[in-house]
Formats: structure tokens, sequence, C-alpha cells
DNA sequence: GTGGTCTAGACCACT
DNA sequence: GTGGTCTAGACCACA
């Protein structure tokens, strides 16, 4: 999990984010611990509080669970309800605006393919 | 121009958009003048600086300029230009990532089309 | 007299200063007439109540006066006048300002010189 | 950094040049943190938003960073950036006008030199 | 009429 | 603690 920051969105939401991309692409599977607070925390020079945040917010959508003296825990079930969630979430208000973005633009399918398979792998962070 | 604000962005910065899409669209004709400033501000109900911050962003890009003691007016060039910058920029800033996103919820082209079509027409503000 | 503007100083100031240039510079001789506002304004494509608001200034320093009916005349003496003002103002307002920057830039002389002998004749306006 | 504003430039524009100069002369190194916002602010008797406005010009200019939640720092490089561009900028747009004046006025280089040293030290605002 | 600057004060998000 | 946004209202310079 390498990481460079954006400015634009809060360092918490683009860290819940990758923290569920883990989970989604199954680097992270059920039943497993999530990395120390302090271990993110220093691996990724952000302040602990910052990490906390971020997976407090996994939390509170039922996707891990803290056992208390051992850490944080992906839930049972936590991947398909991910890819249930995130994907009506984005299809209801991601989607749309960026559907009109597209047309107001005049940009072709085969334009956005090509621009797609360009794309290094895993391309996070960045302003 | 009738628009309902979100709370997540800036005001300024959605304005500068809504401007934006009036010169992509050809609503606002190169040499044209810009609405000015106080009557943005009052139509729109919000503060003169807010409305200013906007358009000092279209100054800073190149696509208005200031006639002093006349107003804003738009630049020649400046509808070919945001064409090309703002499809370069979403090609390689914004679709990457998008397309990362799709591809990992697994989404296929038919779901992306049936929920596009549902949008209705100019989707513009609301939280 | 073929004049670009620039947006940082008002319009009537830096026309101001074309004018007193001409003065010095022996192009308007003293006794000679100034061009007619409306001349000028519509030479320059500029409100003429902008070309008045100039050479207003010009007759508040003594240098020009109106006959009536007849337009403004450079006044006997202004050039001399001129020089000498000019001269002690930049001396005492300008200069130890220009010359604290170029220290601080840490700029030598011989820079100067040969930034200052690229010079293409006049160079006025452009901001 | 004792400030007294002159009225003829807007007060984040003269801050801005201030703040370069503490760059510039080494007060502020690279990787330090500017003084904050609300520091700056109570210490100057101006208000913040003013102060914002000469720190984003800053930014804008990349010579200095937005740590999130800590404040802004300079960036690595500002100073050489800083003394090269300003140097060029006041090479290309100022000086040839200077020269274009001294020369006009029939100055002496001894007048320049005497009147130069003249001046107090630090010759910071005074309207 | 036009835009620009500044203030005072409130509120928010982030670390 | 940090910076960012917004408002309301005043004042100024310019054309």
């Amino acid at each position: 999990m390498d990481i460079s920051w954006n400015n634009k969105e809060p360092i918490y939401l683009q860290l819940r984010d990758r923290l569920v991309e883990l989970i989604i692409d199954g680097v992270l599977n059920e039943g497993d611990a999530l990395p120390s607070v302090r271990h993110i925390s220093s691996e990724q020079r952000i302040n602990p509080v910052t990490v906390s945040k971020a997976i407090q917010l996994l939390v509170d959508e039922a996707l891990v669970e803290k056992r208390r003296g051992l850490g944080m825990f992906v839930l049972t079930g936590a991947k398909e309800k991910l890819t249930r969630d995130e994907k009506s979430k984005f299809l209801q208000e991601e989607w749309p605006q960026i559907a009109g973005k597209i047309e107001r633009l005049g940009l072709e399918i085969h334009e956005l393919i090509d621009s797609a398979s360009d794309e290094p792998g895993q391309n996070h962070g960045a302003d």
C-alpha cells in the first residue's frame, strides 16, 4: 500500500477508500486483521488520529469490527456488502454527473477506452 | 442560469464551472461580456466577493479578461481552449480513476447506460 | 503615438505620462497645440472622459493651458519645468526603491547595461 | 517583521512582497513553516482573509505549499526560483522602462548613486 | 455603471 | 492548533 495524497479530498476519506479497495480486491480478506493504526500512521506518515478517523468510518459502515486488545478485523460479508453498496452509490450519485460531463465534452467511447487502457495499473494519489 | 448549490464544493468553484459550461455551450460567446458581479450576486443571492472569486479563476485561466470600468469579457479562443483543456484534463486525471472504479466494481456497460439515461436533463446542484 | 495599455495603472495616468514624454522629447514643443480630446479618444479607442482626465492633470501641473475655442496648448517653460520636476520626483520617490531591489536581487551593473541596450527603442505598454 | 503599509498598493500585495523578501534574505528557509495566518493577522492588525490572499499568491507561484491542518511551508527550491524569476522579470519588464526614463531625464550615474545612498536602510512602507 | 479591497465576525473541515 | 469559505456592509478607483 503505497500512497500519495491529493490535497482536494480529506486524507481520512482517501485512506478509507484505499482500505475499501483492499477489501474489494481481496487483499484484505474477511476475517483478516487490518494493519494497526500505529503501523499505517508511521508507514504513511500521517497523524494517528487521521488514521483512526478513516477506520472509524469502516466501523460505522459495519465493514470492520474492533476486537479489544487484538485490533480491527474485516467482518464476514464485508466484501459482498461493499461491492453492492459502492455499486449503487456510484451509479446513483457519481455516474450521472460523469456521464453529463462526457457528453458535454463530446467525448467518444473509443477515446475513453484508449485512455483507460493507458492506465498504469494502480493510479492512486497525485493531485 | 438558475442554480442551486451543493454544500460539498465551495460556491465559487461551482459557479466557475457553471460559467465554463455557458462558454462551452455557446451561451456566452467569445467577446461577450459576462454578467456583472453585482448582477450574478443579486440574482443568485450570493456575496459579490464570492462571485468575484469565481470569475478571477477564469481570468487566471486566460479565458476571460477585465476591461477596466467596463466589465469582464470572454476572450477569443476561450471556447476552443476550454474544450481542449477540459477534455485532456478529464481523460488524464479523472477518467483513469473512474475507469478503475468501474472495473473494480464489476460494472457492465449496460448498467452505466441505463443509469445515465435516468439522468433528468440538467442535473445541477442539490446536496 | 501608438499605445498599448497595461492593466495595472489607470489609463488616464498612462496617457498623462505619454504626453509628458512627448513634451520632454520635443515632439510637442512649447506653444504647440495638443491633439484634441476627440482625436486622441478615437485614435486610442478610449473614453473621452478618460482623455480629459489625463489632460486635466497637465493643466493642474501648469504644463498646459486651455485657450477657449482653440484647444489645449503647451505652456512656455513646460519642458524645463518637466525635466526638473520629474527628475527630482524620480530620484526621491522611485529610485530608492528601485536601487533597493537591484541590491537585493544582487544585480550587477553590466547586467543592467546589457539589458537596457536590448531595449527596442520606445518600450511602451504591454502588461 | 514590522510593517507599515502604503495606501497605493493593496495590502495583500505588499505582504506578499515582504514574505518574498524574507525568503530571499534567508529569514524563512526552505522547509520552514510560514507564520500562521492568524499570527500575521493579529501581529500586523490586518484581516485574516487579507493575509490568506497574500499567501495564496505564493502558493500559485509554487513557492509555498499547504500541509493540511499544519500550515504553510516554504518549498524546496523556492529561494533559487525566486532570485532567478524576480531577476529576469525585473530585467525584462521593469528595467527597460526605468532605463528609458533615466535616459530621457538626462540623469547621470553619480546622481543615482548619491540618491541611492541616502536611502535610510530598510525603507518599507509609509504612504 | 464596472470590478477591487478591506473589515468584522461566524462557521467549517482537517490534523 | 491550522487554513478555507461565506456574509454583510463600507469604501475606492476607473470608464
